[in-house]
DNA sequence: ATTTGCTCAGCTC
DNA sequence: GAGCTGAGCAAAT
């Protein structure tokens, strides 16, 4: 599926997969960056490098933990909030583990269609 | 739950 | 090449 990637396409696919992230889910840095078999800071870093904050929905990439981590444009607190009000259940400024989904199991789902 | 160590990439000297 | 920092991860305690 994917193998030799450049930088440009790794964002390109990064962007793509953040936007398809459903509602009321988040997905990990890890996962996306396994995906596309880089580090999870290359994630992070195109995330925030990105110029369209609005078209890539960044506050829906988490940690592992269930923490938000970073959030250039705001701050954590503000990603938490966004989670919030996009139906993410959180607990303790954290979000719910049951609300954590893997990038790869997303695709997976679309493919499944059921 | 908290602390510590590690890895990869970007920037600077 | 060496040192520092960063939107993180994993292990040990």
């Amino acid at each position: 599926m994917i193998s030799d990637l450049t930088k440009e396409t790794i964002k390109e696919i990064i962007y793509t997969l953040v936007q398809l992230i459903p509602i009321g889910k988040v997905t990990t840095y890890s996962s996306i960056a396994k995906l596309l078999g880089i580090t999870p800071r290359e994630v992070a870093m195109i995330l925030k490098n990105n110029k369209d904050p609005v078209a890539i929905p960044c506050h829906r990439v988490i940690y592992k933990d269930g923490r938000v981590g970073g959030y250039s444009f705001g701050g954590s607190e503000v990603k938490l909030k966004i989670l919030k009000i996009e139906g993410v259940c959180i607990e303790d400024n954290k979000v719910g583990k049951e609300c954590i989904v893997d990038i790869a199991d997303l695709l997976d789902e679309d493919d499944l269609e059921g």
